[in-house]
DNA sequence: CTAGGGGACTGAACAGTGTTCATAATAAAG
DNA sequence: CTTTATTATGAACACTGTTCAGTCCCCTAG
């Protein structure tokens, strides 16, 4: 905590210059602005110019330190892993590892405003983050699934948590500008399902009552399930498709 | 097909006004030059500015027809399904049925520059698109698999098809901005895998050669019969989770 | 035929965006 | 103290979505 606004000591030498020891700027207090603005404004709303405002700078001065806007963003998404731990494989257990993993990892796209936004569009191959990819093929792999299924499973993983996550933060700000609450939001929803009529739509109808639920965290689960099924079906089958390229169409 | 640039016959009482009949402004007409302008340009080019230089037109004049950019963009997604065919529900067939529909529903989002990222943030939610989503769950219940898997089944597949297609239009947009193609791109991820130090990226090293394959279409496959695989272990299961709400963490 | 009402369209403006560049201020090095 | 390199500034450019007073034109009513 430094206490900014405080008058310089007669005791101490005065240094030369007007603000003693300003803050310097860096990529890190950019981005450290960059997520307040994102908080409070939301993704849409990031501009360079709020960033500036934020740290009392003028925007030309954010390009010193970084090349583009999608710079900061690329920034802001590595910034998303950091702490974010993956236990080492265990074959015993790698579907509650996975299950884990995908629990934590929405948990964080959820934490923070928007930031399943910032994180659709972004692959995590860049080098501050392959370790983490690293570390969860580690846990995939310890299941013993074929290397074919192993390539894509991680993949497919961070796209059903992502697409669910996007989804849901939509329905956040669907709500948010409507003024009311998911709980009314569902229940419209669910009512307007239920009014449609049957003779053209008999299964939506059928299915109005759980289309939305109270919480997401059960459709979540459902689906994570239904991934880790399939990829546990492949386990001690041989590598799919050795012979791919050919064989993937019309049969 | 009218054909606009005919001159008037001589024997047809000509209109007072110069411009004869001209092609009044319609959202058909707008979405029309909407797309030529996605195409062209790209999503992130894509502005009202340059939908009315496509007509010929002020931008204000656009918003007589479309309340929104928001508007016409829904309007775009809206008329991407125009033509979609989903079969009569087989119950025999029905996994067969998903897929040729998974197939169809990549190949459109590809078809046009940007769709995927078009797609990608909207719900097909709306009365012109619910009887889409109603075949789509017409052929999944046709299976038998338990309801609450069906309900969220639409969701998960039309997720991983939407987020397959972004990431693949993503790497399209990254070696079309290299101006490489996308063999050579491939070619240097995967040697760049697999020259990571193996002591630290033993997984990915090993899994280098196939991390990316030469056409996506088997990793979508595959995928996709993972998806479906976990799909079909619930057949013949009762509802899982009657009791939700409560019992979806932990054990 | 004229008068007028109403919808489609225009042009200009507002407030904002990402990005660049010559210039100024500052810090470090000689 | 002077030189040099870095960092920050302010203004500018070329855009963006959106609004609004006014104009044009067509159709209808008288």
């Amino acid at each position: 905590m430094t206490q900014p606004d405080m008058p310089t000591p007669p005791w101490e030498r005065p240094p030369r210059r007007r603000t003693p020891a300003r803050v310097p700027l860096t990529r890190e207090r950019i981005v450290d602005a960059a997520f307040t603005i994102l908080d409070r404004e939301g993704y849409d709303r990031l501009s360079m110019r709020q960033v500036a405002a934020e740290l009392g700078v003028a925007v030309s001065a954010l390009y010193v330190h970084v090349r583009d806007k999608d710079d900061l963003l690329q920034l802001m998404y590595t910034r998303m892993f950091e702490g974010y731990e993956i236990p080492e494989p265990d074959p015993e257990h790698w579907q509650e590892q996975v299950r884990d993993f995908a629990r934590r990892a929405r948990e964080r796209l959820l934490s923070r405003r928007d930031l399943a936004k910032l994180a659709m569009g972004h692959v995590p191959f860049t080098p501050e983050l392959l370790p983490y990819v690293e570390r969860l093929m580690a846990v995939l792999g310890a299941s013993g699934m074929p290397r074919r299924v192993l390539a894509i499973s991680g993949d497919m993983l961070s796209t059903y948590i992502n697409g669910f996550a996007l989804e849901e933060s939509l329905w956040q700000q669907r709500y948010r500008e409507a003024h009311t609450s998911w709980h009314k939001l569902r229940e419209e929803i669910n009512e307007y399902f239920a009014s449609l009529p049957p003779d053209r739509f008999p299964n939506l109808v059928a299915l109005a009552d759980i289309m939305m639920d109270e919480s997401n965290d059960y459709r979540f689960e459902l689906g994570l399930e239904i991934i880790l099924r399939g990829l546990a079906s492949y386990i001690g089958e041989p590598d799919p498709g050795e012979e791919h390229g050919e064989t993937h169409g019309e049969s």
